[in-house]
DNA sequence: CGATATATGTCAATGTTGCTGTCGTAGTTC
DNA sequence: GAACTACGACAGCAACATTGACATATATCG
C-alpha cells in the first residue's frame, strides 16, 4: 500500500505570508503575550504534521491489505467501534465524505460480515451500526499497530508534551467538531 | 450536516489491548520516569490527529478547485518551491510515487505554464523544474490559508505547547524523514 | 388521511491519484 | 560504439472520492 495519506499537501509560507493578519478566531488570548509564529515555525510543523500523519496511516495501510480493505474501510470499523449504534448520517457527518461514497465501503464491509445492522426501535428508518466480533478483533489489532507508533511518541516526548500536542490539534479542529474527542 | 453524533460508550480497550509489548522502538528514555499513555488518551490522540488533519488539508482542497488542480498539483508546487531547480529523479525521491504518476501532474503543471524546465547545463538530460511568477503566487495563497489554521491554533495553544506539538510529531516519523522537517 | 420531510439505498457517470509494464530518445560515460 | 542514465510517453488497472437523479421506507404534521 504505502500510498499516501488522507491528503498530504505541503504548503509553504510565501515572502509575503507573515500574516498576523488572521488571528483571534480561537481562544483569543489576553494580552499580547503570544507572539504570532513565524514562517518557518509554521512551514516545519506543515511538515511535520504531513510526514507524521503519513507514517501513521501507513502502519495501519500494511495490515489492512490482508483483509483486503483499505483505509476508507478502517476508517468506517473504526468509527463505528467507536460509537457503536450509530447511524448512518451521523457516520457521514464525522467522515465528510457523500452517502455514495460511504455505501460503497460500508456494502463491502457488511456484505463480509464486518458490520451490521438494526433499524432503530424508535425511529426505524435509522439504521444503526454495530461492528461484528470479527471486526472487532480486527479493529483491535489495527489500533495496536497505529498505537505503537503513538505510545513511543508520546512516552518519548514526555507528559508535557504529551499535553500540548493534543492542544495544538483541539485547537486546529473546527469547533463544531471538538467536543468529538472527549 | 449538523446531526450531532450518537456518542456510544464501548472502549473497546481488549483485553490484550494494553500493550506496553511494544515500547524501546525510539528514543529510549533512561529511566520509567515516563509512564505509558493510557488506551483513552491513545485514542483520543488517534482523533485528535484525524480530525485535526482532515480540516487543515480542507483547507487547501477549496482553494486548489478554482485553479482545477488537486492535491498532487499542490505537492509538487511545494516541493518545486522549496527546492527551485530541483531535477525529476530527485523530485519523484521525495514524493516517492513513480515516474508516471508524476509525469501526469507534472505535465499538466507545465502546460499551464506553473511550471517551467530548462535543461541542466552541465548534464543536459537533466531537466530543472523551476516554478513560474504565476505559480509562485499561487503557492503562496495556498500556504497562507493553510498557515491560517496552524498560526491560529499555535497562538491559542501557546509556545510551550507548540513546543510540544513539534516534539510529539517528530518523534512519530520515521527517523530517516525527520531530517526533512528542519 | 394526505402531504411533506427525513433516513437511507442505489444506479450511472466522472475525476483524481495512485499503480504496473513497456518502449523510445536524448545525452553521458567508458 | 556499447552501456548506462534521465526523462518522456502509451496503455491499462484500481481505490477512493465526486455529482446527479431517483427509489423506498418511515415519520410527522396539518
Amino acid at each position: 500500500m504505502a500510498s499516501d495519506p488522507v491528503h498530504g499537501s505541503i504548503t509553504l509560507t510565501g515572502p509575503g505570508a507573515t500574516n498576523s493578519s488572521r488571528d483571534g478566531a480561537a481562544v483569543p488570548q489576553p494580552g499580547s503575550t503570544r507572539p504570532p509564529a513565524s514562517d518557518g515555525e509554521l512551514r516545519q510543523a506543515t511538515e511535520l504534521l504531513f510526514f507524521a500523519y503519513r507514517d501513521f496511516t501507513g502502519d495501519a495501510d500494511r495490515l489492512l491489505v490482508r483483509y483486503g480493505f483499505g483505509r476508507a474501510h478502517h476508517r468506517v470499523i473504526y468509527f463505528v467501534g467507536r460509537n457503536p449504534g450509530i447511524n448512518v448520517g451521523d457516520l457521514l457527518a464525522i467522515l465528510k465524505i457523500t452517502k455514495q461514497s460511504l455505501a460503497r465501503v460500508l456494502g463491502e464491509l457488511m456484505r463480509g460480515g464486518f458490520i451490521v445492522q438494526r433499524a432503530d426501535s424508535a425511529d426505524r428508518r435509522r439504521r444503526r451500526l454495530y461492528l461484528s466480533d470479527e471486526a472487532v478483533a480486527m479493529e483491535r489489532m489495527l489500533s495496536e499497530a497505529q498505537a505503537g507508533r503513538l505510545q513511543t511518541a508520546l512516552r518519548a516526548a514526555g507528559p508535557e508534551a504529551a499535553a500540548g500536542f493534543r492542544a495544538v490539534l483541539r485547537a486546529m479542529i473546527d469547533p463544531r467538531d471538538r467536543k468529538r474527542c472527549d
